[in-house]
DNA sequence: CAATAGTTTAGAATCATTTTAATTATAGTC
DNA sequence: GACTATAATTAAAATGATTCTAAACTATTG
């Protein structure tokens, strides 16, 4: 069974991220709060993939109410986005900065591409009475041979 | 209450989409496809929106079973293509090739950008042993004077 | 017109998500 | 450290979109 420890250095930042998010630091959302923010690179997830990796690297299970509300607050507080993709689940980003997708049919898997490589030409107005808020590409990839849906 | 009526040459129409797609071109199945396709132009909807045409506009109750069988049915042919947005529910457009798309925040409505507008330029390379598929942009736009979510 | 195959439907089942209500934990304050 | 108010956790119920099921119905064919 995995222990469920932190350096001090982390335990600060992650109980910051929690307080900024106006919610108090408790042993669950700290471990969300490591499985999220915790990894080297962004982190793409659904809720049920959440819950696995509590399952299994923390042999927690953290009600699902719990996971729920704590990621609310990370995506109000902006440490989260939420990523449009076709489907019923909600896939989130650890990477909060306004980029784009590589969506992989075959694995269901996202792939940040940084926002230094595409470029988007020509976007039409908004229409009137709106601004544009966000642009963003999803370019979606699949083996050749691999059976489309 | 409306009559459920169609010119002979539309009617040949609806029953050669539906005959493409794998159906039989039953009552339901005609209705279905004379609003989907029997607009102007490009058509967006949810289940939940094209249910309540049905309602209002033939005053007839399709099952949803029969509605969703069709859907997939013109989804799968090519008749219909799936939009990705978050949320849990499926936004779907009558209007399949590739082309990009405003999403009114506000009134959670999709307006189509003609593929002749927006260029995407210097995407990455996909990932070794997979190919594009598809490129697609969603310019999100909302009031600013909304309330945001 | 009987046999067969495809359709429709209501309702049950499922999956992601939200809500509820009771229990438990946390953060001051004394 | 105990006390109290407030917030958090949980299991379970509720909800909403979608899918499945089984029975009744309709169309097509021989």
């Amino acid at each position: 069974m995995n222990q469920f420890t932190l350096k001090m250095e982390d335990f600060k930042k992650h109980v910051d991220k929690l307080r900024s998010s106006g919610l108090r630091p408790t042993k669950q959302r700290l471990m969300i709060s490591k499985i999220l923010f915790g990894q080297k690179g962004t982190f793409h997830f659904t809720i049920n993939n959440l819950n696995k990796i509590l399952k299994k690297k923390f042999n927690s299970k953290v009600s699902l109410a719990s996971i729920y509300n704590t990621i609310h607050a990370f995506k109000k507080k902006g440490y989260l986005k939420v990523i449009a993709l076709e489907g019923n689940k909600s896939y989130y980003d650890t990477n909060t900065s306004s980029h784009h997708h590589f969506y992989d049919e075959d694995t269901e898997k996202l792939i940040d591409i940084n926002n230094s490589g595409i470029v988007v030409n020509n976007i039409p107005n908004a229409p009137s009475n709106k601004s544009i808020k966000n642009v963003e590409v999803m370019v979606r990839v699949a083996s050749d041979n691999y059976n489309q849906k």
